[in-house]
DNA sequence: CGAAAATTTGACATGACTCAACTGGAGTGG
DNA sequence: CCACTCCAGTTGAGTCATGTCAAATTTTCG
C-alpha cells in the first residue's frame, strides 16, 4: 500500500515488510479538494502530513493582507506548520491545497509512539529534518544574496516539477517578490 | 566534563553517566583563536562542531566580494557547513571564529557510529534538526515579510546574547542588508 | 602609537513596490 | 452553450527602501 510512501522511507532506512505494516498502521489516509484547507491559521496543527498525490502550499497572511509562501509540497514531500505541531500552539500559517490531493496524516502522540516502536523511523526523520534544514538554509542564502530574477531562475531549475504546475502568483509569493514584479521579470527573460 | 554539553543533550534525551562517557569519547576538544577558520571555503567539512565557549560565524563570499552570514554560533550551539559535511563535497562557506573559542568536534564516521551505539543520540539529533529547521523557516519568513528595520529589531529581541557581542557589520550581513543601511536604521531608532 | 577594521554620513542610483487599469482564460450558473 | 464573474497575469506611472560609491570618523588591538 502507498508505494510512494514506502519508497521515500526506504531511501533513508530499510524496513522489513512487517515493520512497514506497523508504520502504516499509524497513518490515516485522507483526500482534499483543490482550495480546501488542511490547516487554518489559528488552529493547532494536529498532523504531520505526507503527500501521496497533489499539491499544497503553506503560507501566511500578514495584517496588511500580504501573503507569503513558506513552503510548497507535492508527491513525496512532507508538509506541516511545524512550530504549531511541536508546541501545540495556534498556527501562524494556513495549509491549502492547490490541487485535489491525497495525503497521509499522523498525530503527534502517534508519531511519538512510532519513534519508540520503530527506531528506524526516528532515524528516518532525523535524516529528513537534516535535509529540509539544508534546503531551508539554501533558501535563506538565495534570499540574502540573489536578485529576484536570479531567485526565479534558480527556483525553476531546482524545482521544475513545482514551477510547471503552480500559478506564477504562488511562485512570486514564495520567492519574496510581488506577482507584478515577477511578471516583469518573466517578460524580460522572454525578450532575451 | 563539559557540563554545558551534557546539559544541552539532557534537554532532549536522558543519558546515564556511562552512556555520556561513551558519547564524549567520540568528540575531540579543540581551541581556536579569534579570526581563525574552523573551515575554509573549498575544503570538505570534516566535523560537526559544538561550541563550548566563544562565538563563530558561517558565511559565504560571492564573486563580487559580498559576504552573507548564514549562521552565528555561540556557547551551546552546533555549527557546520552541513551540506559539505553530509555529502563530503567542497564547502561553499567559511566558518570563522569571531572570538577565541573552545569547541568539540566529531567526524562523520564517528557520528554514524555514535548513532548506532547510542540510539538516544539519534533522537537528540532528530530533535535538534527539527528545531534548527524551525528556526530557519522562521528566518525565511522574516526575510520574505519584513523590512530591514523590523528584522533588526526582531533579531535583537530573539538573540540578545548574540546581538550584544557581535559587530553590527556581521549582524547586517546576517539580516541581508548592507552595513551602511544598518547604520542608518540604527540612527533612526536612536533619534526616536 | 599606528595600522586595520568598523561605523557613520552624504549624494546618488536603482530594483522592487504600490496603485491602478486592462486583458484574457477558467469556472459557474442560467 | 452563452453570459457573467472571478482571478491570474500584464503593463504603466510614480514612489520608496535599500544599494552603491566615496570619504570622514571612531574604535580596536597589536
Amino acid at each position: 500500500m502507498w508505494p510512494l510512501f514506502r519508497e521515500k522511507i526506504s531511501q533513508h532506512t530499510l524496513l522489513a515488510d512487517e515493520e512497514y505494516e506497523l508504520v502504516t498502521s499509524f497513518f490515516k489516509y485522507k483526500t482534499y479538494k483543490k482550495r480546501q484547507f488542511i490547516l487554518q491559521e489559528g488552529n493547532i496543527s494536529k498532523y504531520e502530513t505526507f503527500i501521496l498525490k497533489g499539491c499544497v502550499r503553506v503560507y501566511d497572511v500578514n495584517d496588511t493582507g500580504q501573503e507569503h509562501v513558506l513552503q510548497f509540497g507535492i508527491e513525496g514531500w512532507w508538509v506541516n506548520s511545524l512550530h504549531s505541531f511541536i508546541n501545540e500552539t495556534p498556527s501562524d500559517y494556513d495549509i491549502e491545497c492547490l490541487e485535489n490531493s491525497e495525503v497521509l496524516h499522523i498525530t503527534k502522540p502517534d508519531l511519538e509512539k512510532l519513534y519508540k516502536q520503530v527506531p528506524a523511523m526516528e532515524r528516518y526523520f532525523r535524516i529528513l529534518f537534516q535535509e529540509v534544514y539544508m534546503s531551508s538554509q539554501h533558501r535563506v542564502c538565495t534570499l540574502l544574496a540573489k536578485s529576484a530574477g536570479k531567485r526565479y531562475r534558480d527556483f525553476l531549475k531546482l524545482y521544475p516539477q513545482v514551477g510547471e504546475r503552480i500559478p506564477d502568483r504562488q511562485v512570486a509569493l514564495y520567492l519574496g517578490v510581488t506577482p507584478q514584479s515577477l511578471s516583469r521579470i518573466r517578460s524580460q527573460f522572454a525578450g532575451k
